[in-house]
DNA sequence: TATATTCGGATATCGAGC
DNA sequence: GCTCGATATCCGAATATA
């Protein structure tokens, strides 16, 4: 199924409504009373605090059959907001198996949502795409050395997503217009924590977060990597030309520079002459090349790619996590090109450190090489149960070759599909855990990456719509705990 | 307006191994 | 001669900032 035309299409169709479902939730027709309650926005004669929330329910669209099962399944008390929650993340679940008709969708939409194409809804979405701005420097919430004003540290998250299960999700921060504000939309309104790894590293990583985490008294892995290309690459600084200023990396991607490339860029430098400092136009030649494909000098005259063991060290793994186990080259550039990066991915983690002494659960998507398991592990959590789901059968062996190599004493499952995630599944990890600390991962960036010039179609591409799974299951998840 | 950056994809070619 | 993996080269645009 996976990559199949038709699970596309039906992935796609499903996406399409939960797009529109929680966009149009994300309106906010519903505001939030001094008790907590919500009620609708100017429509007092629906208020739930009247314990009406049945009405309110179809007066939004719900089918009685639907909205009676939520009230039932959640308690007559659960704040409405709380109940929509639930009957959005039944209706994901459903369409995971079944797609909706379009007539479905059609009714769907007619009814429910009529009434909130209006002006609020206008300004909704300005004051979301104003909130997804990325500011001019990528500091986040803060990095270490670069004071940032309190206003900025002290967020205000929604009340329903305060605490346990914490839930982390990252993607490039540099997508098409309008994808950052409606992921924010579907993860509860949080605004994007958008990071450069620059401040932790060498290289660029210009990358955005959605969390739930706090975000006081963080602290950084030790000991500290080298922060720039000449700390990290003391050999490569007797052949580095005076006219090449770069002190970071650019973001480390998927591909590579070749072997015939930096062949041409030393044959071009070498026409100026010996001893001769090449002309503009060739220095630009070269600055140009050395930049798009992140050259760094090892001789002279000569450039190279960074191998894969550089990349593993910049991008904060252990020596040769991604080496042996029949892993070619070209496929380790692959992996961590599609990686976390651990020391920046651990400074926000940090916070969990004292809120789990005794270790944590995770349900770790999109697990890839084990990004997220590495910095947990450097932090000195430990990982009691892990469900890491990876579709690569490569990182699977990654990730449980460095399970066994630092000796874990927790239990790592592998799921290689993200659709085996099912509500039944999750109810019986749930139970055999005591619940999931954390749920964390990164969606596939294909279909929204700059580089890509083949498929950059947004959230709702073949690879990156993979972002509603991971809403699905993170909805699951708290839902699941919540009743639990 | 000019410049810089970007977790990429499709295709052809080459060579090792069979 | 075939398969298969690795390699090389081609392919611009969206976005932001100066």
């Amino acid at each position: 199924m996976p990559g199949s035309d038709d699970a596309n299409a039906e992935r796609d169709e499903t996406n399409t409504q939960a797009t529109d479902e929680t966009q149009n939730r994300g309106h906010h027709m519903i505001t939030r009373s001094k008790s907590g309650i919500y009620k609708p926005k100017g429509n007092t004669t629906s208020s739930c605090e009247e314990g009406n929330t049945f009405s309110f329910l179809i007066e939004m669209g719900y089918e009685a059959e639907e909205a009676y099962t939520a009230i039932e399944r959640c308690g007559k008390d659960t704040p409405i907001m709380d109940v929509i929650e639930f009957i959005d993340a039944a209706r994901m679940r459903h369409d995971a198996h079944a797609a909706p008709s379009e007539v479905k969708i059609e009714k769907l939409q007619s009814n429910r949502y009529k009434h909130e194409l209006n002006e609020s809804t206008r300004f909704k979405k300005q004051k979301m795409d104003k909130m997804a701005h990325r500011p001019n420097k990528m500091i986040g919430f803060g990095v270490p050395g670069v004071p940032v004003p309190p206003m900025v540290i002290n967020r205000n998250l929604p009340h329903y997503t305060i605490g346990p299960p914490y839930f982390y999700y990252e993607n490039v921060a540099l997508t098409p217009k309008g994808v950052w504000s409606t992921i924010s939309r579907f993860l509860y309104d949080i605004e994007p924590e958008f990071l450069d790894s620059q401040y932790f590293c060498a290289a660029q990583r210009k990358r955005g977060y959605i969390h739930n985490l706090p975000t006081n008294n963080r602290f950084r892995l030790l000991p500290i990597p080298p922060t720039t290309i000449q700390e990290a690459f003391p050999l490569s600084r007797p052949w580095w030309p005076a006219w090449d200023t770069r002190t970071k990396l650019n973001c480390l991607v998927t591909c590579v520079g070749s072997a015939p490339l930096t062949e041409r860029i030393k044959i071009a430098i070498e026409k100026s002459g010996e001893n001769e400092e090449p002309p503009s136009h060739i220095k630009k030649y070269v600055m140009n090349l050395c930049k798009k494909w992140n050259l760094i000098w090892v001789g002279k005259n000569r450039v190279a790619p960074l191998d894969p063991n550089e990349m593993e060290s910049l991008m904060g793994f252990p020596e040769n996590h991604t080496r042996g186990g029949g892993i070619g080259h070209t496929e380790r550039y692959k992996l961590l090109g599609n990686s976390f990066q651990v020391d920046t991915v651990a400074y926000h983690l940090s916070v969990l450190k004292n809120l789990f002494p005794g270790g944590i659960n995770v349900l770790s998507l999109f697990t890839g090489v084990g990004g997220a398991e590495v910095a947990l592990h450097r932090l000195g959590i430990p990982l009691k149960n892990v469900v890491s789901v990876e579709m690569s059968k490569t990182c699977r062996i990654v990730v449980q070759s460095w399970w066994e190599e630092t000796n874990q004493k927790g239990k790592l499952i592998h799921v290689p599909d993200v659709r085996e995630v099912t509500e039944h599944i999750l109810k019986k990890w749930i139970s055999e855990f005591g619940g999931f600390d954390l749920v964390i991962g990164g969606s596939p960036c294909n279909n929204l990456a700059g580089g890509n010039r083949v498929s950059r179609d947004g959230l709702e591409g073949q690879h990156s719509s993979l972002f509603y799974e991971y809403y699905r299951i993170l909805q699951s998840v708290r839902h699941l705990m919540r009743a639990s």
